[in-house]
DNA sequence: CCTGAAACTGAAAATCGTTTTCAATACGAG
DNA sequence: CTCGTATTGAAAACGATTTTCAGTTTCAGG
Protein backbone atom coordinates (compact mmCIF):
# COMPACT_ATOMS: atom_id res chain seq x y z
CA UNK A 1 0.00 0.00 0.00
CA UNK A 2 2.48 2.32 1.16
CA UNK A 3 3.51 3.81 -2.14
CA UNK A 4 7.06 4.95 -2.37
CA UNK A 5 9.83 2.92 0.08
CA UNK A 6 11.72 4.51 2.89
CA UNK A 7 15.09 5.40 1.27
CA UNK A 8 13.13 6.81 -2.34
CA UNK A 9 11.57 9.22 0.44
CA UNK A 10 14.44 10.19 1.94
CA UNK A 11 16.37 10.83 -0.96
CA UNK A 12 13.62 13.06 -2.28
CA UNK A 13 13.22 14.91 1.07
CA UNK A 14 17.49 15.53 1.34
CA UNK A 15 17.19 16.82 -2.05
CA UNK A 16 14.04 19.01 -1.34
CA UNK A 17 15.73 20.68 1.60
CA UNK A 18 18.71 21.54 -0.29
CA UNK A 19 17.01 22.96 -3.19
CA UNK A 20 15.17 25.32 -1.07
CA UNK A 21 18.39 26.69 1.16
CA UNK A 22 18.20 24.14 3.76
CA UNK A 23 21.12 22.38 5.33
CA UNK A 24 21.45 18.66 5.99
CA UNK A 25 22.70 18.49 9.45
CA UNK A 26 22.91 15.20 11.64
CA UNK A 27 19.85 16.27 13.72
CA UNK A 28 18.19 16.69 10.99
CA UNK A 29 19.04 13.75 8.63
CA UNK A 30 17.93 11.79 12.12
CA UNK A 31 14.48 13.66 12.36
CA UNK A 32 14.35 12.72 8.20
CA UNK A 33 15.37 9.35 8.62
CA UNK A 34 12.53 8.36 11.20
CA UNK A 35 10.02 9.96 9.60
CA UNK A 36 10.46 8.95 6.41
CA UNK A 37 10.85 5.06 7.70
CA UNK A 38 7.88 5.12 9.97
CA UNK A 39 4.42 3.40 9.03
CA UNK A 40 2.66 5.17 11.41
CA UNK A 41 2.42 8.76 12.09
CA UNK A 42 4.81 9.83 14.77
CA UNK A 43 4.03 13.68 17.02
CA UNK A 44 7.40 15.38 17.62
CA UNK A 45 7.68 13.75 20.84
CA UNK A 46 7.65 10.12 19.34
CA UNK A 47 10.12 11.20 16.32
CA UNK A 48 11.89 12.66 19.82
CA UNK A 49 12.62 9.23 21.38
CA UNK A 50 13.34 7.46 17.91
CA UNK A 51 15.94 10.08 16.46
CA UNK A 52 18.24 10.56 19.59
CA UNK A 53 18.83 6.86 18.80
CA UNK A 54 21.29 7.66 16.71
CA UNK A 55 21.55 11.29 16.65
CA UNK A 56 22.83 11.76 21.00
CA UNK A 57 22.84 14.93 21.75
CA UNK A 58 19.40 15.95 19.63
CA UNK A 59 17.26 18.88 20.91
CA UNK A 60 13.35 18.48 20.98
CA UNK A 61 13.69 22.07 19.27
CA UNK A 62 14.96 20.31 16.41
CA UNK A 63 12.53 17.99 15.97
CA UNK A 64 9.72 21.00 15.97
CA UNK A 65 11.67 22.97 14.21
CA UNK A 66 12.35 20.34 11.05
CA UNK A 67 8.70 19.51 11.21
CA UNK A 68 8.02 22.74 10.25
CA UNK A 69 10.60 22.99 7.29
CA UNK A 70 8.98 19.33 6.11
CA UNK A 71 5.06 20.65 6.45
CA UNK A 72 6.36 23.58 4.20
CA UNK A 73 7.62 21.53 1.46
CA UNK A 74 4.63 20.20 1.49
CA UNK A 75 6.86 16.33 2.23
CA UNK A 76 4.68 15.83 5.54
CA UNK A 77 0.80 15.84 6.87
CA UNK A 78 -0.21 16.06 9.89
CA UNK A 79 -3.34 13.30 11.22
CA UNK A 80 -6.21 13.83 12.70
CA UNK A 81 -7.43 11.79 14.76
CA UNK A 82 -10.19 12.24 18.32
CA UNK A 83 -7.59 12.53 20.68
CA UNK A 84 -4.64 15.14 19.26
CA UNK A 85 -4.15 16.31 15.81
CA UNK A 86 -0.16 16.50 16.24
CA UNK A 87 1.17 13.79 14.81
CA UNK A 88 2.77 14.01 11.14
CA UNK A 89 3.04 11.10 8.52
CA UNK A 90 4.91 11.25 4.92
CA UNK A 91 3.45 12.95 2.60
CA UNK A 92 2.70 11.40 -1.09
CA UNK A 93 2.97 13.25 -3.70
CA UNK A 94 0.36 14.28 -5.68
CA UNK A 95 -3.78 13.62 -4.14
CA UNK A 96 -4.24 11.27 -1.45
CA UNK A 97 -5.97 10.19 1.29
CA UNK A 98 -4.98 8.63 4.64
CA UNK A 99 -6.70 5.53 5.80
CA UNK A 100 -5.08 4.93 9.18
CA UNK A 101 -5.25 1.73 11.66
CA UNK A 102 -7.22 2.04 14.87
CA UNK A 103 -5.28 -1.38 16.22
CA UNK A 104 -1.46 -0.34 15.00
CA UNK A 105 -1.67 3.16 14.06
CA UNK A 106 -0.16 1.93 10.95
CA UNK A 107 -0.91 4.30 7.52
CA UNK A 108 -1.90 3.41 3.84
CA UNK A 109 -2.44 5.82 1.05
CA UNK A 110 -5.87 6.05 -1.45
CA UNK A 111 -6.56 8.01 -3.94
CA UNK A 112 -9.16 7.26 -6.94
CA UNK A 113 -11.88 8.54 -4.61
CA UNK A 114 -14.49 10.56 -6.71
CA UNK A 115 -15.73 13.18 -4.76
CA UNK A 116 -17.01 15.06 -7.71
CA UNK A 117 -20.43 14.83 -7.77
CA UNK A 118 -20.71 14.91 -4.10
CA UNK A 119 -19.54 18.25 -4.21
CA UNK A 120 -21.65 19.53 -7.09
CA UNK A 121 -24.36 18.66 -5.13
CA UNK A 122 -23.55 20.32 -2.12
CA UNK A 123 -22.49 23.68 -4.11
CA UNK A 124 -26.04 22.91 -6.52
CA UNK A 125 -28.20 23.62 -3.10
CA UNK A 126 -26.64 26.68 -1.60
CA UNK A 127 -24.20 28.87 -3.37
CA UNK A 128 -21.43 27.06 -1.51
CA UNK A 129 -18.26 26.60 -3.69
CA UNK A 130 -16.05 23.75 -2.42
CA UNK A 131 -12.47 24.49 -2.86
CA UNK A 132 -10.92 21.48 -0.68
CA UNK A 133 -12.22 18.35 0.56
CA UNK A 134 -11.02 16.13 3.33
CA UNK A 135 -11.22 12.60 3.92
CA UNK A 136 -10.23 9.40 5.74
CA UNK A 137 -10.51 6.49 6.86
CA UNK A 138 -10.63 4.62 10.04
CA UNK A 139 -10.64 0.70 10.20
CA UNK A 140 -8.53 -2.43 11.24
CA UNK A 141 -5.58 -3.37 8.79
CA UNK A 142 -5.19 -7.58 8.00
CA UNK A 143 -2.95 -8.05 10.95
CA UNK A 144 -4.78 -6.22 13.66
CA UNK A 145 -8.23 -7.94 12.63
CA UNK A 146 -6.52 -11.12 12.80
CA UNK A 147 -4.88 -10.79 16.39
CA UNK A 148 -8.93 -9.78 17.05
CA UNK A 149 -10.27 -12.67 16.61
CA UNK A 150 -7.43 -14.61 18.63
CA UNK A 151 -8.52 -12.45 21.23
CA UNK A 152 -11.03 -12.96 23.93
CA UNK A 153 -9.31 -15.94 25.27
CA UNK A 154 -6.14 -13.52 26.90
CA UNK A 155 -6.37 -10.01 26.89
CA UNK A 156 -4.45 -9.14 23.81
CA UNK A 157 -2.22 -5.93 23.30
CA UNK A 158 -3.28 -4.96 19.86
CA UNK A 159 -0.68 -2.07 19.97
CA UNK A 160 2.50 -2.97 18.50
CA UNK A 161 5.57 -1.10 19.81
CA UNK A 162 7.15 1.76 17.73
CA UNK A 163 9.88 -0.12 16.08
CA UNK B 1 -28.82 24.40 5.97
CA UNK B 2 -28.69 23.79 9.18
CA UNK B 3 -30.96 21.24 10.11
CA UNK B 4 -31.73 22.25 13.44
CA UNK B 5 -33.24 25.21 15.33
CA UNK B 6 -30.72 26.58 18.13
CA UNK B 7 -34.46 26.19 20.22
CA UNK B 8 -34.68 22.71 19.30
CA UNK B 9 -30.87 21.62 20.23
CA UNK B 10 -30.78 23.74 23.22
CA UNK B 11 -34.07 21.74 24.74
CA UNK B 12 -32.93 18.68 23.31
CA UNK B 13 -29.17 19.14 25.03
CA UNK B 14 -30.84 20.40 28.20
CA UNK B 15 -33.06 17.32 28.02
CA UNK B 16 -29.85 14.89 27.57
CA UNK B 17 -27.87 16.46 29.86
CA UNK B 18 -30.41 15.89 33.03
CA UNK B 19 -31.34 12.52 31.87
CA UNK B 20 -27.44 11.59 32.77
CA UNK B 21 -27.08 12.91 35.92
CA UNK B 22 -25.66 16.08 34.79
CA UNK B 23 -27.15 19.07 36.37
CA UNK B 24 -28.47 22.58 34.99
CA UNK B 25 -26.73 25.58 36.31
CA UNK B 26 -26.69 28.72 35.30
CA UNK B 27 -23.04 28.95 34.08
CA UNK B 28 -23.76 25.32 32.18
CA UNK B 29 -27.15 27.20 30.34
CA UNK B 30 -25.37 30.29 29.35
CA UNK B 31 -22.71 27.97 27.40
CA UNK B 32 -25.04 25.50 26.08
CA UNK B 33 -26.66 29.08 24.99
CA UNK B 34 -24.02 30.39 22.97
CA UNK B 35 -23.12 26.77 21.08
CA UNK B 36 -26.51 26.07 20.19
CA UNK B 37 -27.47 29.21 18.67
CA UNK B 38 -23.88 30.15 17.06
CA UNK B 39 -23.31 28.74 13.57
CA UNK B 40 -20.12 28.68 13.52
CA UNK B 41 -17.36 26.45 15.60
CA UNK B 42 -16.41 28.20 18.63
CA UNK B 43 -12.91 27.57 20.88
CA UNK B 44 -13.53 27.38 24.65
CA UNK B 45 -12.33 30.92 24.81
CA UNK B 46 -14.96 32.46 22.17
CA UNK B 47 -17.45 30.99 23.87
CA UNK B 48 -16.65 32.47 27.36
CA UNK B 49 -16.22 35.54 26.14
CA UNK B 50 -19.84 35.43 24.67
CA UNK B 51 -21.48 33.55 27.59
CA UNK B 52 -19.96 35.92 30.12
CA UNK B 53 -22.48 38.51 29.03
CA UNK B 54 -25.23 36.10 30.17
CA UNK B 55 -23.05 34.81 33.10
CA UNK B 56 -20.96 37.49 34.38
CA UNK B 57 -19.14 35.27 37.20
CA UNK B 58 -18.31 32.66 34.46
CA UNK B 59 -15.00 30.82 34.61
CA UNK B 60 -12.74 29.53 31.54
CA UNK B 61 -13.11 26.40 33.54
CA UNK B 62 -16.42 25.30 33.27
CA UNK B 63 -16.91 25.85 29.80
CA UNK B 64 -13.94 23.53 29.51
CA UNK B 65 -15.62 21.34 31.47
CA UNK B 66 -19.21 22.18 29.72
CA UNK B 67 -17.53 21.29 26.74
CA UNK B 68 -16.60 17.88 28.04
CA UNK B 69 -19.75 16.74 28.79
CA UNK B 70 -21.57 17.45 25.55
CA UNK B 71 -18.69 16.08 23.61
CA UNK B 72 -18.78 12.82 26.19
CA UNK B 73 -22.64 12.92 24.92
CA UNK B 74 -22.31 13.34 21.55
CA UNK B 75 -24.02 16.87 21.73
CA UNK B 76 -21.17 18.79 19.58
CA UNK B 77 -18.18 17.47 17.80
CA UNK B 78 -14.29 19.03 17.19
CA UNK B 79 -13.77 20.46 14.31
CA UNK B 80 -10.16 20.18 12.78
CA UNK B 81 -8.15 23.06 10.55
CA UNK B 82 -5.08 23.54 9.13
CA UNK B 83 -4.20 25.20 12.13
CA UNK B 84 -5.79 24.74 15.51
CA UNK B 85 -8.55 21.74 16.08
CA UNK B 86 -9.82 23.19 19.37
CA UNK B 87 -13.24 24.69 17.69
CA UNK B 88 -16.72 22.94 18.54
CA UNK B 89 -19.84 23.12 16.77
CA UNK B 90 -23.30 21.34 17.66
CA UNK B 91 -23.82 17.92 16.14
CA UNK B 92 -27.04 16.95 14.55
CA UNK B 93 -28.04 13.92 15.16
CA UNK B 94 -27.63 10.98 12.72
CA UNK B 95 -24.51 10.81 10.44
CA UNK B 96 -23.18 13.47 8.71
CA UNK B 97 -20.34 15.91 7.74
CA UNK B 98 -19.01 19.17 7.77
CA UNK B 99 -19.08 22.09 5.37
CA UNK B 100 -17.06 25.07 6.44
CA UNK B 101 -16.27 28.27 4.99
CA UNK B 102 -12.92 29.84 5.24
CA UNK B 103 -14.64 32.80 4.93
CA UNK B 104 -16.82 33.56 7.82
CA UNK B 105 -16.37 30.30 9.74
CA UNK B 106 -19.93 29.45 9.23
CA UNK B 107 -20.87 25.69 9.18
CA UNK B 108 -23.35 23.54 7.06
CA UNK B 109 -24.25 19.58 7.43
CA UNK B 110 -24.75 17.23 4.98
CA UNK B 111 -25.49 13.77 4.11
CA UNK B 112 -26.07 11.82 1.85
CA UNK B 113 -22.45 10.92 0.57
CA UNK B 114 -21.71 7.53 -0.67
CA UNK B 115 -18.70 6.43 -0.11
CA UNK B 116 -19.48 2.67 0.24
CA UNK B 117 -18.61 1.75 -2.97
CA UNK B 118 -15.11 3.68 -2.52
CA UNK B 119 -14.91 1.89 0.41
CA UNK B 120 -15.23 -1.45 -1.08
CA UNK B 121 -12.24 -0.79 -3.08
CA UNK B 122 -10.39 0.39 -0.09
CA UNK B 123 -11.04 -3.15 1.39
CA UNK B 124 -10.82 -5.29 -1.11
CA UNK B 125 -6.94 -4.59 -2.43
CA UNK B 126 -5.60 -5.72 1.62
CA UNK B 127 -7.73 -6.82 3.95
CA UNK B 128 -8.48 -3.99 5.76
CA UNK B 129 -11.60 -3.27 7.12
CA UNK B 130 -13.63 -0.04 7.37
CA UNK B 131 -15.06 0.98 9.91
CA UNK B 132 -15.42 4.87 10.19
CA UNK B 133 -15.19 7.79 7.65
CA UNK B 134 -14.56 11.23 8.27
CA UNK B 135 -14.95 13.70 5.93
CA UNK B 136 -14.93 17.70 5.85
CA UNK B 137 -15.45 20.54 2.83
CA UNK B 138 -13.93 23.37 3.07
CA UNK B 139 -15.43 26.33 0.73
CA UNK B 140 -16.35 29.80 0.49
CA UNK B 141 -20.40 30.34 1.05
CA UNK B 142 -22.40 32.56 -1.46
CA UNK B 143 -21.91 35.82 0.91
CA UNK B 144 -18.63 35.26 1.12
CA UNK B 145 -18.10 34.89 -2.38
CA UNK B 146 -20.00 37.78 -3.27
CA UNK B 147 -17.57 40.00 -0.79
CA UNK B 148 -14.88 38.30 -1.96
CA UNK B 149 -15.63 39.70 -5.72
CA UNK B 150 -16.14 42.90 -4.54
CA UNK B 151 -13.02 43.06 -3.17
CA UNK B 152 -9.49 44.35 -5.06
CA UNK B 153 -10.66 47.88 -4.95
CA UNK B 154 -10.80 47.94 -0.57
CA UNK B 155 -8.90 45.75 1.49
CA UNK B 156 -12.44 44.20 2.85
CA UNK B 157 -12.49 42.84 5.84
CA UNK B 158 -14.17 39.24 4.71
CA UNK B 159 -14.29 37.74 8.70
CA UNK B 160 -17.73 38.52 10.26
CA UNK B 161 -17.53 39.29 13.89
CA UNK B 162 -18.21 36.86 15.77
CA UNK B 163 -22.44 37.84 16.50
C1' DC C 1 -41.63 24.56 51.37
C1' DC C 2 -36.80 22.51 54.27
C1' DT C 3 -32.59 19.30 54.17
C1' DG C 4 -28.63 17.15 52.87
C1' DA C 5 -25.69 14.54 49.74
C1' DA C 6 -23.50 15.13 45.68
C1' DA C 7 -22.57 17.82 41.76
C1' DC C 8 -20.81 22.07 40.48
C1' DT C 9 -18.45 26.42 40.86
C1' DG C 10 -14.38 29.81 40.09
C1' DA C 11 -9.58 31.15 41.61
C1' DA C 12 -5.22 29.70 41.73
C1' DA C 13 -1.64 26.53 40.88
C1' DA C 14 0.06 22.85 38.19
C1' DT C 15 0.92 20.79 33.94
C1' DC C 16 1.42 20.08 29.08
C1' DG C 17 3.02 20.91 24.41
C1' DT C 18 5.07 24.34 21.74
C1' DT C 19 7.71 28.66 20.75
C1' DT C 20 11.16 32.15 21.60
C1' DT C 21 15.63 33.67 22.94
C1' DC C 22 20.41 33.31 22.82
C1' DA C 23 25.22 32.25 22.61
C1' DA C 24 27.88 28.59 20.63
C1' DT C 25 28.51 25.52 16.64
C1' DA C 26 28.40 23.36 12.08
C1' DC C 27 27.39 23.66 7.16
C1' DG C 28 28.81 24.39 2.62
C1' DA C 29 29.60 27.88 -1.13
C1' DG C 30 33.47 29.93 -2.81
C1' DC D 1 40.49 26.43 4.18
C1' DT D 2 37.63 30.51 5.30
C1' DC D 3 33.83 32.95 6.28
C1' DG D 4 28.91 34.29 6.36
C1' DT D 5 24.98 32.34 7.75
C1' DA D 6 21.85 28.67 8.96
C1' DT D 7 21.38 25.61 12.69
C1' DT D 8 22.00 23.86 17.15
C1' DG D 9 20.42 22.72 22.16
C1' DA D 10 19.49 24.69 26.88
C1' DA D 11 16.71 27.50 29.23
C1' DA D 12 13.06 30.59 29.68
C1' DA D 13 8.68 32.09 28.07
C1' DC D 14 4.34 31.08 26.53
C1' DG D 15 -0.61 29.81 25.77
C1' DA D 16 -3.90 26.38 26.34
C1' DT D 17 -5.83 22.97 29.20
C1' DT D 18 -6.18 20.35 33.64
C1' DT D 19 -6.01 19.71 38.52
C1' DT D 20 -6.79 21.07 43.19
C1' DC D 21 -9.60 22.86 46.61
C1' DA D 22 -12.82 25.08 49.62
C1' DG D 23 -17.11 27.30 49.22
C1' DT D 24 -21.74 27.19 46.65
C1' DT D 25 -25.69 25.43 44.25
C1' DT D 26 -28.75 21.98 42.54
C1' DC D 27 -32.39 18.95 43.15
C1' DA D 28 -34.41 14.52 44.95
C1' DG D 29 -36.71 13.29 48.89
C1' DG D 30 -39.21 14.20 53.06
MN1 LIG E 1 -9.87 13.33 -2.82
MN1 LIG F 1 -20.54 9.82 5.40
ZN1 LIG G 1 -3.34 -2.40 12.17
ZN1 LIG H 1 -7.52 17.88 13.87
Amino acid sequence: MTASSAEERLARWRTALQAHGYRLTAARRAVLRVLARSERALDATQIFDLARRQAPGLGLVTVYRTLEALQALGLVQRVHCNTHCASYVAAEPGHQHLLVCRGCGRVWYFGGDDLGSLMQSVAGESGFVVEDHWLQLVGLCEACRQAEQAEGSRSGCKEEAVK
